[in-house]
DNA sequence: TTTGTAGTTTATAATGGTTCTAAATAACTG
DNA sequence: CAGTTATTTAGAACCATTATAAACTACAAA
């Protein structure tokens, strides 16, 4: 399996439950969201054992730890997360919920002039909200 | 009082807890961010009948509904809200989990090159995390 | 192998921010 | 004032997330 030497370099034991997950997270053509509800539903539907709803839990937090995963600071009843953990900003549609990627080349560069003292920039993400 | 008419404007009852939240909210030399919680706090030090926490979440909500506040988009276990309610960005500072307003001037201007069918971006709101 | 240990999974309980409920109260209108 | 509708309120309910603690598993040393 491919997943189990990348767990392993993280210092994640490559269980079950972790390669199963990892498949159904990464072994895809294209990037996607979700939220921990919808990462379940997707497990129940490509995989035959169950994973408790806790280990769900603690895996996309390690995952999201070891950088594998992002979050998407967006204000939801649910956590939104995001396997492209590249740098790129997203469309919100308010109507039904969903984000759209937005790739770098539809973003002109961001300009952040202002400096706070003895801290540094992690991150600049851009949030366009969508409505009809 | 000034706040009795801008809520009758808007259709709501100037009630004495509205009147009261807006004092705590609108009547500041700066604008600021908060969370319900520590609405709560500031509303309990400033008067001195009791405002049930039901009525301040409805309260925050009609007043979110009218525009005078704002959800600022972060991943957080409570909801932030912000009495500036102008087009405007923040630093997020990761250490102590507070928000800094970035003024207009310090941002330059945000390009979204794509369009989605059928939509209209309502806003575009940018969150820059800050680390040591 | 065997065995010890630390890491992981799991069912379930607890937590806590937010929303709901329904009865009491207050604001408005005629 | 009387009738109506809006608002407030305490407390219950909701529900995503986290904590708990016991069973299980990966791993490495013996
Ligand atoms: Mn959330
Ligand atoms: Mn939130
Ligand atoms: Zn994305
Ligand atoms: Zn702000």
């Amino acid at each position: 399996m491919k997943y189990i030497e990348k767990l392993r370099n993280s210092g994640l034991r490559p269980t079950k439950q972790r390669i199963q997950i990892c498949e159904v997270l990464f072994n895809t053509e294209k990037t996607f969201h979700f939220t921990i509800n919808e990462l379940e539903q997707k497990i129940k539907d490509k995989i035959d054992n169950k994973i408790s709803l806790a280990t769900v839990y603690n895996t996309v937090h390690a995952f999201e730890k070891k950088g594998y995963l992002k979050q998407i600071p967006i204000n939801s009843n649910q956590t939104y997360f995001d396997t492209n953990v590249t740098d790129h900003h997203h469309f919100y549609d308010l109507k039904d919920g969903k984000l759209i990627d937005l790739e770098n080349s539809d973003v002109g560069p961001i300009d952040i002039k202002r400096k706070i003292n003895g801290k540094k920039i992690k991150s600049i993400e851009v949030l366009v909200k969508l409505e009809d």
